[in-house]
RNA sequence: UGGGGAAUAGUGUAACGGUAGCACGACUGACUCUGAAUCAGUUAGUCGAGGUUCAAAUCCUCGUUCCCCAGCCA
């Protein structure tokens, strides 16, 4: 096979790319860009297509990938919300030169450019209004009819376009429309509005400007003043296509190739900025970094690695048809990260209080532990141990069920790096309840080996009661109990399928020692149970974690099954 | 019933006229001081009907289904 010279393997974009350079279309230039809005966060979906054109930009000899604010309409755009996307981007791994670009800084020349069209006849200034511009248009099978205005003088539409610049008429009083065609069978093409007016403050050009591009107009421009080469966005601009090139055409400047790709989505959470907001302002979540919200500051906050997802968007691929992936592919890659990358440590969620009756009353000892089996690198620490411990309560049962390999009476465990251990004892409150279990512990298997040779079937994490320190955990499940969050009962929304289970808080958590000088967003495995991150709440009088994934864990998939049936 | 797109195992993707492959999931089993990780295996697919061809997921025809478009949002 031609292995070498082939675009075998590509997604269609990297190989329309790879064949614009093999023809030399662009020059040997491949220059792309991310166009985020400033009016609202990031979610794992725009991290999709920031993989993909700062990937392409990275994959290319010279190539380049810009950071451009679209920030074309100053009523829903805000500050704040610039510099989270670029923590969030720079966070993901991307570096975007030095500077970021900004759609407002060339207001002046898209109002040249606005001048240069009209000056050819190919926009006016129309008088329209809002209801009325819309029944002009038509629908989607009849054609529209032209605007009372469409014949205005080049010289009339000249000295309008000034005034309105200059702010001599109120909001939604008129605005400039390209001259194309009002019977286009794309409907974008039925003269659409370019410039409308808005006395609205900016976030940076302040009281500047009183007419705002709209974003047919903008973003090809913006494209073409930065030189893009491939001009890469979702599918429903696929539709916009036409008129993107038009206006290039008619100006006769640098002219970008516009690339359509289907958006992510994935089963069990919303990807809209929109749905996102409303979780927010409905109080549904926390926040935008709530952690349990597909966003990158609330993926962050969960415990994500940027490595994991920038590994996710390489797997699902780039295509052109919609499609939802499955979650699980997300947890695989954040486990096979976190797997390599993070220190085990002990950590015990709900606390089973166990006395080991023939360890002597005021011993400890430190116990050594790998720190990371996968990492030879990370060495070793102390873990203490005494007579007094805390397991995990669903470690022990008193009537065990088959393939129930844990703590049971009369059964014999390991402590993992500790001792073997054997129940001799439950000891039960009025309730019935178990609130403390007697044990006793071979002294021979110090460190976790029978010197015998027996074997137990199971090994147990623990925290030595005395030494351990308190913590809160923060356990989470999917947001939503369906797959598609948008299949709801007739009069329903998305939000009817919010999952009442999707936070639930641990208060009386122990974890080892070594835990004592965990700073937040740290990440850690807990032993058997999954990879937890240190949340911002984290203080040094109360540590709290979140989970960020559980481990894979066929127990309870058995115990799910049984509870079925 | 206008225009623009798209259909490959349960899911995501590859194959560019020449053996339908990979990953996730699910299910077995091995190993194990994490019921993790790791390893081995099983499962399952070209939207439909015709046509061209020695050969079709790929080319042609006709269907079917799905997505997008009637903001002075992006």
């Amino acid at each position: 096979m031609n292995a070498g010279n082939s675009n075998t393997g590509l997604d269609f974009i990297r190989a329309i790319v790879a064949e614009d350079l093999k023809t030399n279309k662009w020059d040997s230039q491949v220059v792309t860009r991310f166009p985020p809005e400033p009016n609202g966060l990031l979610h794992i979906g725009h991290a999709k297509s920031i993989c993909l054109n700062f990937g392409i930009a990275a994959e290319n000899q010279g190539g380049k990938c810009n950071l451009r604010f679209d920030d074309t309409n100053p009523i829903k755009e805000e500050e704040q919300y610039v510099e989270a996307i670029k923590e969030d981007v720079r966070w993901l791994g991307f570096d975007w030169g030095d500077r970021p670009y900004f759609a407002s800084d060339y207001f002046e020349q898209m109002y040249e450019y606005a001048v240069q069209l009209v000056k050819a006849g190919k926009a006016y200034v129309c008088d329209l209004t809002p209801d009325e511009i819309r029944e002009y248009r038509g629908t989607l099978t009849r054609p529209g009819k032209d605007s009372p205005h469409r014949s205005r003088s080049i010289e009339e539409n000249l000295e309008l376009f000034e005034r309105m610049r200059a702010g001599e008429f109120p909001d939604g009083s008129r605005t400039l429309r390209a001259r194309i065609d009002m019977t286009h069978p794309n409907l974008n093409m039925r003269d659409p509005v370019i410039y409308r007016i808005l006395h609205a403050a900016h976030h940076r050009t302040g009281e500047q400007w009183c007419i705002y591009p709209m974003y047919d107009w903008a973003h090809g421009l913006e494209d073409s003043i930065e030189q893009v080469t491939h001009s890469i966005c979702t599918l429903e601009f696929e539709n916009h296509r036409l008129l993107y090139d038009w206006f290039l055409d008619q100006l006769g400047i640098f002219h970008p190739q516009q690339l359509e790709f289907a958006r992510l989505n994935i089963t069990y959470t919303v990807m809209s900025k929109r749905k996102l907001l409303q979780l927010v302002q409905d109080g549904l979540v926390g926040d935008w970094d709530d952690p349990r919200m597909p966003t990158i500051c609330g993926l962050r906050r969960r415990g994500y690695s940027p490595e994991s997802i920038r590994n996710f968007c390489k797997r699902i691929g780039v295509n052109k048809f919609n499609s939802t992936v499955d979650i699980a592919l997300l947890e695989h890659c954040l486990r096979e990260d976190l797997n390599k990358t993070s220190p085990r440590v002990m950590a015990v969620l709900r606390p089973l209080k166990v006395v080991i009756d023939n360890y002597p009353q005021d011993q400890a000892e430190e116990l050594d532990a790998v720190n990371n089996p996968e990492d030879a690198g990370a060495g070793t620490r102390k873990v203490p141990f005494s007579r007094e411990l805390y397991i995990e309560r669903e470690d022990f049962m008193e009537e065990p069920p088959k393939k129930f390999f844990r703590l049971a009476p009369g059964r014999e465990v390991r402590l993992r790096y500790a001792y073997f251990i054997t129940c001799t004892n439950v000891v039960k409150n009025a309730d019935g309840q178990i609130v403390e279990l007697h044990c006793t512990y071979d002294p021979a298997t110090r460190g976790g080996d029978a010197p015998d040779g027996r074997k137990v079937k199971s090994t147990l994490h623990w925290v030595s009661a005395k030494h351990a320190l308190e913590a809160e955990v923060r356990l989470y499940e999917h947001l939503f109990t369906k797959e598609n969050p948008d299949d709801v009962e007739e009069g329903q929304d998305f939000k009817s399928n919010l999952n009442p289970n999707s936070l639930e808080v641990l208060d009386a958590c122990y974890v080892e020692p070594s835990l004592a000088d965990a700073k937040p967003l740290g990440r850690y495995q807990f032993e058997r149970l999954g990879y937890f991150c240190v949340d911002p709440d984290s203080s040094a009088s109360k540590l709290v974690f979140n989970r960020t994934v559980s481990l894979r864990d066929p127990w309870a998939k058995i115990q799910k099954l049984r509870n079925k049936s």
